[in-house]
DNA sequence: CGGCGAATTGACGGTAATCAAGCGACGTGG
DNA sequence: CCACGTCGCTTGATTACCGTCAATTCGCCG
C-alpha cells in the first residue's frame, strides 16, 4: 500500500462516520491535501505522553488505546478508539497521552498546524470536532463513575454490554487481552480472569477456548450485574 | 440585584476569564442580548440528569459540582466548576449530569438554542468552547487515573495540591464538606477523615477546628504522597 | 515434543468500606 | 443562660473485596 493517497477520500471507508462526514466532497479536498495514510502494527506506540503533539489523525481501521501513566509506572487506559474516531489535540502545545495500537491500524494523519488551518476555514469541521469532543467528555465522565464506584463484576458486565451495543448480535470479539481489559477497567489480570470465570459458571456468558470470543447468553442478567 | 442586566458585560467579573474573553466588546453584545443572571443558593440543583437540557451558563462566582448517579443511588462527582467555567451541552439533546451548587453561586444563563445560534455566528466563541472542552476532557482522563489506581492517601494529596495550584499561598479554604470530597475522590467520608488526621499527625498539614481551612506545611511531602 | 506467553486457579494479606459510637460546634427554645 | 437536638466530623472494630505472589494449565508455534 502506498504511503499517501489523499485523492481517494471520496471512497474512504470512514467517509461517512468520521469527522469527514461533516464536509461535502469539495470541502473535503482541502483536508485531502494535507492527509497521509499510515499503517501501524499491533502494539505500536502512536504518541508519547509529553511529546510535542505534532500530529492529528482519523482512524481508518483498527483500534487503539489511550493511556496515562503514574510517576511510578502504573498504567491506566483512559479511552478506546476505533474506526472513524479522531485522535489528537488541536490547539494544545503538548500531548498528554500515550496511544498504542491494539490491532493493526490504518491512520489518516494530518500535521497538527495544517489541520488547525483547515479547521479555521471549515466551520463545519470544527463543529463536528466539538460535538465529538463533548461525546468523549461524557464517556470519560461515565468512566469515572465506573472506576470510582462499581465492583469488579459490575465493571466487567458494563464493559461487555458496551461492546454488545456496537455489534448487534449476542456475541463479542474482544479486541484486547485480559491485561488490556484490566488496564481499562482499573483491575488486575487475575481479577478480570476470575470475573470471566464466574460469569461462565453462572451460565451468563460462554467463551471459546482462546477466551477472546464471548457469547452473551443472558443479557438481562448482565444488565442487573452492571450496577453493583 | 436585578434578575437581568445584559448590558453590563463589559465590567463583568469574568469578562476576561470565561468564554467571553474570546470576544471583543462589539461581538459580546450578541451574547449579552440573550443572557440572564441568576443567583442560586448553596445546595441548589441546577440541572437534572436526563432533563431536557434547555440551558447553558457561565459561572460568574461561586462553585458547583457535576454529578452522576448509579441505578442504585450511589453518587460520583465527575467535575468541579468555579468562576469563569462554562456549564451546558450545546448541540446535545439531553443533559447527562446533575449540577449542584457548593456555595452561593451567580450564573449567567443562556437559552441553549439561542446560545447555539450565537456560537454559529461567532467562530471565536466556538473555538474557545472547543479548547475549554478539550481541557475538561484532559481533566476527566486525569481523574480516571486517580480513581482507578491511586490510594486513598494519594487521592487526598493530589486533591490538596490541585487546590493549592489555584491559590498561590500555602493554605487552602476547602469549598466543600468531607462528604463532598469523598464523592469527588471515590472514597467514603470516614476514609477522607482518617486520611486528613494522618496528614495532620505527620505534620504535613494543619487544620482549624472546623476542618475547612487547611494550611499545607510540607508541600514536598504531599507531592511525594500524591502518586502512591 | 518442547518452549513460550497468556490465562487460569489458589492462598494470603492489605486497604478501604461498613457498621457503630462518640465528639464538638452551633442554633433554638425553654 | 443552659439544656437539647442536629449536623458534620472523628474514631474504633470488623469485614469484604481485590491485589499480590505463586503455581499450574492452556493454546500456539517451532
Amino acid at each position: 500500500m502506498t504511503p499517501s493517497q489523499p485523492s481517494h477520500c471520496h471512497d474512504c471507508l470512514i467517509r461517512d462516520s468520521s469527522l469527514c462526514a461533516s464536509l461535502c466532497d469539495a470541502e473535503l479536498a482541502t483536508l485531502s491535501k494535507i492527509s497521509r495514510r499510515k499503517a501501524v502494527p499491533a502494539g505500536a506506540v502512536i504518541s508519547w505522553e509529553g511529546d510535542d503533539n505534532a500530529l492529528c489523525a482519523n482512524i481508518v481501521s483498527g483500534s487503539l488505546k489511550l493511556m496515562k501513566t503514574t510517576a511510578d509506572g502504573r498504567e491506566q487506559t483512559v479511552g478506546l478508539l476505533s474506526d472513524g474516531d479522531f485522535i489528537g489535540q488541536p490547539f494544545a502545545e503538548s500531548g498528554s497521552l500515550t496511544a498504542i495500537a491494539l490491532s493493526e491500524t490504518m491512520l489518516c494523519l494530518y500535521p497538527r498546524a495544517s489541520f488547525e488551518r483547515v479547521m479555521s476555514d471549515q466551520p463545519k469541521l470544527e463543529r463536528a470536532l466539538l460535538e465529538r469532543t463533548m461525546r468523549s467528555l461524557n464517556e470519560a465522565r461515565e468512566r469515572q463513575l465506573t472506576l470510582a464506584r462499581k465492583s469488579a463484576k459490575a465493571r466487567i458486565a458494563s464493559f461487555l454490554l458496551d461492546l454488545l451495543r456496537d455489534r448487534s448480535s449476542g456475541s463479542v470479539e474482544l479486541p484486547m487481552s485480559r491485561g488490556d481489559i484490566g488496564d481499562y477497567l482499573g483491575l488486575t489480570i487475575e481479577t478480570v480472569s476470575r470475573q470471566f470465570t464466574e460469569l461462565k459458571s453462572a451460565g451468563i456468558i460462554a467463551a471459546d477456548r482462546g477466551g477472546r470470543s464471548i457469547s452473551v447468553d443472558d443479557v438481562a442478567a448482565l444488565q442487573s450485574l452492571a450496577d453493583d
